[in-house]
DNA sequence: CGAAGTCGATGACATTTGTCAGTACCGGCC
DNA sequence: GGCCGGTACTGACAAATGTCATCGACTTCG
């Protein structure tokens, strides 16, 4: 019998899935949790042998809650960001799958990975491959991540030390690489890569 | 017995739903579908006795395919934005609930629904209480909306018949009246009030 | 050591954007 | 009729933004 977590914000969809899982014979559920805290905290508590998380569940992300946790993590995403697979597996995830999967599907996901193996998607792997490296500097991620906070460059120039003459050249450098109009969509492009 | 069809993009969700929704006893899902269009010919075709629709279903939002239906709609959704609601019940949508409502809950509500009653989740009613009336005019909406997209004022204009004067005209009001700082925050505060 | 590359910065420049004032037309309302 | 609000435009101005050339400090590599 393998002993899940289970963290989703979204009660329904959780209480579906659980349910659904639960109906499986060699799987149970044994902890449920709406957010990346209280699933690190119930995990120490229960000690289930695998936990299946949500990607997007706020506040913070699933791969932080995943990089603490002990036991295997299959993660399920509603869109795939390319660079976000790299990342992670890169904390130790061993699971990656959309919630376009059956739940059948899942389960047997669930078993492979219990089992020691790995499981990514086929499509975020072909996704993964697609991926184009990414093309940003440190200081243009950074630029752009506060681009995307909605900050304008005068305000974003005290939070990332830089002058806002630089600011902008990387700016500049960013929007050309990623071939668009403005620093707004640079940073859309960049968030949907994955890479910031 | 009541006959539904169901619609969600997401397959794992989907596929959970309808078997938490078929094991009420007076329930059965006769269809599924992943978008709106597929939902709207569906729903032709094996005439359910009623609806449940996700609100996000890519392209084109559940409302404009629930105005579509002739059965009693329900709405699921993930984020409450609190003009949507009133857009939903003018389209003569009759339930709108969070996905943070557990399976049980949901059955009850498509009874209720069923039955001719209408039901709005309390937190939806009590959000849509402090919902604050749309202060923008109709062009105003149409430049945010474009400016959501994405689009520079130039890019813009053909779209909307509107020189870029004008265009930056109306963007300046929108600004002033939502007290932002420019078209794109204007833009998205007017995304989350649901009126674009 | 010298060449090449990166990082942070500066100044100049053109373009885009936000703001403001003013004009004009239309429809509804007292 | 006069008033008001929404629509549509123009011109002018200041600020923000995007682009480019260039510079110095530093690291890395041959």
């Amino acid at each position: 019998m393998i002993r899940l977590l289970l963290a989703d914000d979204e009660v329904l969809i959780r209480g579906a899935m659980a349910a659904l899982l639960d109906l499986e014979e060699d799987l149970t559920v044994v902890a449920e949790a709406a957010d990346g805290e209280t699933a690190v905290a119930l995990a120490e508590k229960v000690q289930p042998d695998l936990a299946v998380l949500d990607l997007e569940m706020p506040p913070g992300d699933g791969i932080s809650a995943a990089a603490r946790l002990a036991m295997p993590v299959v993660l399920v995403t509603r869109h795939a960001r390319p660079g976000i697979l790299r990342r992670a597996l890169s904390v130790g995830v061993r699971g990656f799958v959309p919630k376009t999967t059956p739940a059948d599907r899942l389960a047997e996901i669930i078993r492979e990975v219990h089992g020691g193996r790995r499981y990514v998607d086929q499509d975020f792997a072909s996704f993964a491959l697609s991926e184009r490296p990414c093309p940003l500097t440190d200081r243009e991620t950074d630029v752009l991540r506060a681009t995307r906070q909605g900050m304008s460059i005068k305000e974003m120039a005290p939070a990332v030390h830089l002058t806002p003459g630089t600011i902008r050249n990387y700016l500049s450098s960013a929007i050309t690489k990623l071939a668009v109009a403005d620093r707004h969509a640079a940073a859309q492009v960049a968030w949907e890569q994955g890479w910031i």
